[in-house]
DNA sequence: CACGTAATCAAACGAACGTTTGAACCCCGG
DNA sequence: CCGGGGTTCAAACGTTCGTTTGATTACGTG
């Protein structure tokens, strides 16, 4: 009764039930997925799960932050990186676009596990399961907070509220972008085949959020 | 047991069965709504749901379009007005954005019922759910088609595919914007006045979403 | 006032859920 | 060869799920 062992040695039987809980609850959602369907798609006993990870909830923020911590990690990194090559003057609002969804895009466009799993990240903002949204808090918070600076720096005519909500925009469009390929089919009725489709994604996105995020203001009252 | 009754004389449990059905969808998702929280909150008997409606499945598609319906048919008037007013010339992009955005932040900002529904909307859209899936396909095929068109004649410019990816990307924009204020105070810390910050959200959606369909095309491998 | 239909009710249905148990198993150090 | 910790296993735990039943109440109609 390991349960919370640190980063190193993760079992093969654990490395399965990942695998599989991830692709289910991509296709599924988490409540639809039971764990039953996971440890018999892991090809693991049913107790298999609680005696690795302790419960579901804890099996679901695992499989969040899997990738999810290096992703962010990640985006710090590029952030830094762009940060010290610019050596003190303000970086292009594109640049810093690039490095927050560079990642998650190049990550979506390279395997059939990383498309997987950003859609599941897709769904997860619109998961009211509680365990999913205190993971979602606690890993985007610093990043959020860092990017938005970054931003705010970089367009230093557009108040800091308004860098907030646009970047809300922005993680909308990004986060439906990936996982509702399958709602773009649906609504449109258009056959697109997906790797190809996440393959395009990444220039197309990048041009939509950068033009929504250079638009003009707009006119609000000023009250607050 | 009507079951399926035409489109008038709903009954007053009728009515309190979909009122608790859509906060509650909306606060905690189809899947984690169980029978007897919707039937005690509207404060009827457990078996009134089956009774009046057939299924959970059935009450689901119920609430859905129950608003999303007329919202649709209001579309597809705001288009047919917004055609006949501009007598043959081709509609202005942000007309069309107005058109097919407007109706549905009206909605948001009118009432705590409206913001309610917007939320359910758009946590629908990344929703696994057949029975959800097979509505939502249902009821936006039509539109989505008449709107990628009406897109298409405003930008001769914009290739047919890139319209129908952009449609796609104010799709998550709005539907996250609008589902996802609790989101937005999560990941950045921010208190927001839900009211207050949904009137203010038109103005600002609009500007993005006009801004990131406007954005110069992305240069993509022409093959296909 | 009776009659019949629609609506509501308490109670129970079988199935599936997440979790727990205790025995069986594997494998390595003594 | 034996002993013990980490792991897997079948089985069952108690709970909750969506749905159904059959009796009971409410009510417009002849």
């Amino acid at each position: 009764m390991d349960m919370r062992r640190s980063s190193d040695s993760v079992s093969d039987t654990q490395l399965r039930i990942m695998d599989a809980a991830q692709s289910l609850f991509a296709a599924h959602g988490f409540e639809a997925t039971s764990m039953r369907m996971i440890t018999t798609t892991a090809g693991v006993n049913l107790a298999a799960v609680n005696y690795h990870f302790g419960s579901k909830d804890a099996l679901v923020q695992a499989v969040l932050r899997r990738h999810l911590v290096p992703l962010n990690a990640q985006r710090m990194a590029d952030l830094d990186e762009a940060e010290r090559r610019a050596a003190g003057a303000p970086l292009k609002a594109h640049v810093i676009v690039e490095c927050f969804f560079g990642g998650s895009l190049r990550m979506a466009s390279a395997s059939e596990q990383g498309r997987e799993f950003m859609r599941l990240l897709g769904r997860t903002f619109t998961e009211p399961l509680p365990a999913v949204r205190r993971c979602l808090a606690q890993e985007y918070g610093p990043v959020v907070a860092r990017y938005r600076d970054a931003f705010s720096r970089a367009l230093p005519a557009v108040p800091l509220q308004e860098i907030v909500w646009r970047l809300h925009f922005m993680f909308g469009a990004t986060s439906y972008a990936v996982s509702g390929i399958d709602t773009l089919q649906a609504l449109t009725g258009v056959e697109v085949d997906e790797a190809q489709a996440m393959r395009d994604l990444t220039p197309r996105l990048m041009s939509f959020l950068l033009g929504g995020l250079r638009a003009p203001l707009p006119d609000i009252g000023m009250t607050g």
